[in-house]
RNA sequence: GUCCCCGUAGCUCAGACGGAUAGAGCGACCGCCUCCUAAGCGGUAGGCCACAGGUUCGACUCCUGUCGGGGACACCA
């Protein structure tokens, strides 16, 4: 339950009583977190928004205000502060609840059905298969696994899509470079001349052809082998692919550009967009700026996409006829919006930023306004050794590939560092730091949080053998004796979760996940080291059985969290440290 | 020339829908282990939120402009 939502209700519904404010819209209403803790738990501005339409001066709304809302069930208290904000505190039965809520719906708690079970395609990675995915690649898969992960947390009924890119000229090249390494494999001596991929990973595809194929192509056409080989050659890059994204939990289901441009998904979808009226034959003016030596004025095929936002009129047909990479992209979006996928998220490198504004136009004029394309940018990846940024050269084939990355850091660590930076802002990656056991080290600081709440329930069963430690004997606990400031601030924390799920969710920033969880692991370390000075505030009290068992709620309910959180990054915990 | 992103503490970065004294981590300095994991915790210092206007009762947040950094700009994918 979102509980800022909850007494967002409780509170309209009781506005609505009061006659000063009949004729009062009440949306910007807001109940939300004060800045302070010393605040309160839940801070209203509605006597500051509503005084102006009412006649009424702020703080003498707020004291009107105050004696209605004082009332609601789980409020202890009500304060006036400041201009006329209200500042609510919560009671220990509404704490209660919330902890038998987390306890009873596990990581459960916090998933709604706001989206009411819309259908969402979020497409993502979808790098070209021409050879291993590289770190670059990895941002992507992570940021749009999560937001995969995130919107079926709110109610979405999520498809996660891979766009294979194998129809245009780079598969060729990955067929011509993939047959030199077939000649290679027969003791040929070969260079790989400039275009072509060098990228060594071709060795093991030119000897699988070998031994597929023989010398069949040795003598062929390349009219005859060419179609052959890109065929091979690409399964081969799919299982690459799929094999480092399968280490990081990432399955997706795959869609063919070849095979849509085979069915002539191609053609509907121009046609759609001719019978709109939104397709014209004209010159484009030349780029400023720097205009290309070769270029010259000539009639293209165009798509209004300025009508819908876009700067220019974008081509659909080269100069030799055949159909632009844009016009694929748009039969592909056409044939996910015929797909019942009136809602897409794309994950994109930085690199494609300049495509947003077209691809979103193309959505929005074949769908009639009724389709809806969010695209997240990725932004670059930087990796650091011993402070020294590692060099990456595609042209060389010398990059560092995500099995590399992943063989040294894990799933895990590369998940969760992706996740502290908004997808949008540069990421540098310090091998040294990210491995380190330590605080510095996010990751691990969350999981040493989870593994010591572990710690202390073992403790807590030898004290205390017998007594149920589950949910069910947690479930009915004297809540009321969680009073220290460090106990309750975790509480409140924990009532932020469902909250923050759907602000990642809605506003598509993944990263959020990461950082909620770095304040849990925070204020329950806090609370842990309290114990330290005082005695008294150490979790397990064997003189008082009550009040152990009122903490070990709070501690079940936070690692309940803690793995909600790590299950949405796609973490997997340890257990124990 | 146009478009997109960014500019917040010494460093790396959070700041949803405009709200109260702008936050965290690292680094610096000072404390805390007979004790559930000190692989940790607490505290101090450190900011004209790039700049200038505008909208508003109220702007780090919205709008316009300027400066600075990054990226992309016919037919490639």
């Amino acid at each position: 339950m979102n509980h800022f939502r909850h007494f967002r209700a409780q509170i309209l519904e009781r506005l609505s009583h009061i006659d000063a404010l009949q004729d009062s819209a009440f949306e910007r209403v807001v109940v939300e977190l004060p800045r302070d803790a010393k605040h309160g738990d839940l801070a209203c501005n509605a006597a500051m928004v509503l005084a102006k339409a009412a006649g009424l001066k702020p703080r003498d709304l707020a004291e009107t205000i105050k004696t209605h809302i004082a009332t609601i069930p789980g409020i202890a208290a009500v304060e006036i502060a400041g201009p006329g904000f209200l500042n609510l505190r919560l009671g220990s039965d509404f704490w209660l609840s919330q902890i038998q809520r987390i306890l009873e719906q596990g990581t459960d708690f916090g998933s709604s059905d706001l989206a009411g079970g819309e259908k969402l395609n979020v497409e993502y990675v979808s790098a070209n298969p021409t050879g291993p995915l590289h770190l670059a690649h990895a941002r992507g898969a992570v940021i749009g696994d999560v937001m995969a992960r995130l919107s079926e947390k709110v109610g979405y009924d999520v498809t996660r899509e891979y766009y294979i890119n194998d129809a245009g000229g780079q598969v060729d090249i990955l067929a011509r470079s993939a047959y030199l390494r077939y000649r290679e494999a027969f003791g040929e001596t070969i260079t790989i001349p400039e275009g072509l991929y060098p990228g060594d990973y071709l060795v093991a595809v030119g000897q699988g052809l070998k031994q597929r194929d023989g010398d069949k192509w040795l003598t062929a056409d390349e009219a005859d082998w060419l179609p052959a080989v890109r065929d091979y050659a690409l399964a081969r890059m799919l299982e690459l692919i799929k094999a480092d994204l399968k280490v990081m939990g990432i399955e997706q289901h795959f869609t063919s550009e070849a095979a849509l441009v085979a069915a002539n998904k191609v053609g509907q979808a121009i046609d759609a967009l001719s019978a709109l009226g939104l397709m014209y034959r004209g010159v484009l003016e030349p780029p400023k700026g720097q205009k290309p030596e070769d270029w010259e004025p000539r009639e293209q095929l165009l798509f209004r996409s300025s009508d819908f936002g876009d700067d220019v009129d974008r081509p659909i047909q080269k100069s030799d006829g055949s159909w632009t990479y844009f016009a694929n992209d748009i039969a592909y979006h056409y044939d996910k919006y015929q797909r019942g996928f009136a809602k897409m998220i794309n994950v994109f490198g930085v690199d494609h930023a300049g495509y947003i504004k077209r691809l979103r136009a193309s959505v929005k004029a074949m769908t009639e306004g009724t389709g809806d394309l969010t695209v997240l940018t990725c932004n670059l990846v930087k990796l650091y050794r011993d402070g020294e940024l590692v060099k990456m050269s595609k042209r060389s084939g010398n990059f560092i590939t995500l099995g590399d990355v992943l063989e040294e850091i894990g799933s895990n660590v590369l998940r969760f560092v992706i996740l502290t930076r908004r997808s949008d802002m540069p990421l540098d990656i310090d091998y040294a730091r990210v491995l380190e056991a330590s605080k510095d080290n996010p990751v691990w600081a969350i999981n040493y949080a989870y593994a010591r709440i572990n710690s202390v329930f073992r403790k807590a069963e030898e004290m205390f053998p017998g007594q149920d430690l589950g949910a069910a004997g947690l479930m009915n606990t004297a809540i009321e004796r969680l009073t220290s400031e460090e106990e309750l601030a975790v509480m409140n924390l924990l009532s932020q979760w469902p909250q923050t799920l759907e602000t990642a969710a809605f506003n598509a920033e993944p990263h959020r996940v990461a950082f909620y969880l770095q304040e849990l692991a925070s204020a329950f370390n806090a609370l842990w080291s309290a114990g330290h000075g005082d005695v008294t505030l150490r979790f397990l009290q064997d003189s008082d059985l009550e009040l152990s068992v009122a903490r070990l709620a709070l501690l079940r309910a936070t690692s309940n969290i803690i793995l909600s959180g790590f299950d949405v990054m796609g973490v997997v915990p340890q257990e124990v440290m």
